[in-house]
DNA sequence: TATCAGGCCCTAG
DNA sequence: CTAGGGCCTGAT
């Protein structure tokens, strides 16, 4: 177990964020999460966030997960103070940080996200995990069920995954997932692409569209500079930014903004 | 009952 | 290339 002084670093906002729907309250304050086959367990303290688990599993894995060597204080600094409305939206998400996650789980995740609302979300993903994940157990005896691998899902017939509640996203996951095994799409090669390249190559992916690419680029491949546009940030661009969103201003962190923002949207009264 | 949710595919024009 | 209908399901 291991304490880390950190700031702008927030599990319950991070949680609430959108990017990640295997990150989950268990207790008040006590979080959760699952990435690929590990399981972690994180709270705040006074002294800082507590992370359950070793030195060496947090080094080697999630340190890099909550982008903890990033400090996210010179983004906020960055924000122009005469934007209203990105300063205030900075200031009641400057807890959420852009998580490093794998790029599969990404895949899927945000192909299951399109149309679909975030409760919805989360029950299709719970659900595919239940049925097609590695059962598993933590250190303390807790089970939990690993995110299932292309293989596992490459099999199914297209419809397969509506028992799962996807709906007609279904053949986009198993179809996608049959790409991947097939080598058709090649995850290994995407990861060393730079943002335009890898972009181009999930586009690829059937049910993969210009929003849900860049989601992936930004949460699985940490392209800061990947800006999604969804609904709700076409409503603030239209609204706020009617001559564009400072594009050159923000260069190379811009999703972090989008992050801010799309937080804010999500939770302003 | 109708609408729409963190879109994308496909077909017409 | 642009516009618009269709798509699973469930919350409102």
């Amino acid at each position: 177990m291991i304490t880390i002084k950190t700031d702008h670093f927030d599990p319950g906002q991070i949680c609430d964020s959108g990017q990640c729907f295997r990150m989950k309250e268990l207790q008040d304050g006590i979080y959760e999460v699952i990435s690929r086959d590990r399981y972690l367990r994180l709270w705040q303290q006074e002294e800082g966030t507590v992370f359950d688990c070793s030195q060496e599993e947090f080094d080697s894995y999630w340190s890099a997960y909550f982008d903890l060597q990033n400090d996210y204080g010179i983004y906020l600094e960055k924000i122009n103070p005469r934007d209203a409305y990105l300063t205030q939206a900075a200031d009641t998400a400057k807890g959420v940080r852009i998580l490093k996650q794998d790029l599969w789980e990404m895949i899927v995740t945000f192909l299951i996200s399109q149309q679909n609302n975030i409760k919805r979300i989360h029950r299709c993903i719970d659900m595919m995990c239940e049925t097609y994940g590695k059962k598993c157990m933590a250190a303390d005896g807790t089970v939990y069920y690993a995110f299932p691998e292309p293989e596992a899902l490459a099999p199914l017939v297209d419809d397969a995954l509506m028992t799962c509640n996807l709906g007609y996203r279904s053949k986009y996951v198993v179809r996608t997932a049959r790409a991947v095994q097939s080598g058709e799409i090649d995850l290994k090669k995407i990861k060393e692409m730079t943002y335009p390249k890898a972009k181009e190559e999930l586009l690829k992916c059937y049910g993969v569209g210009e929003k849900v690419a860049d989601c992936i680029c930004l949460f699985a491949l940490h392209d800061l500079d990947a800006f999604p546009v969804d609904t709700h940030i076409r409503q603030v661009l239209d609204e706020h930014y009617r001559r564009g969103f400072p594009n050159r201003r923000y260069k190379g962190f811009r999703g972090v903004m989008q992050q801010y923002i799309f937080y804010y949207e999500l939770h302003k009264k």
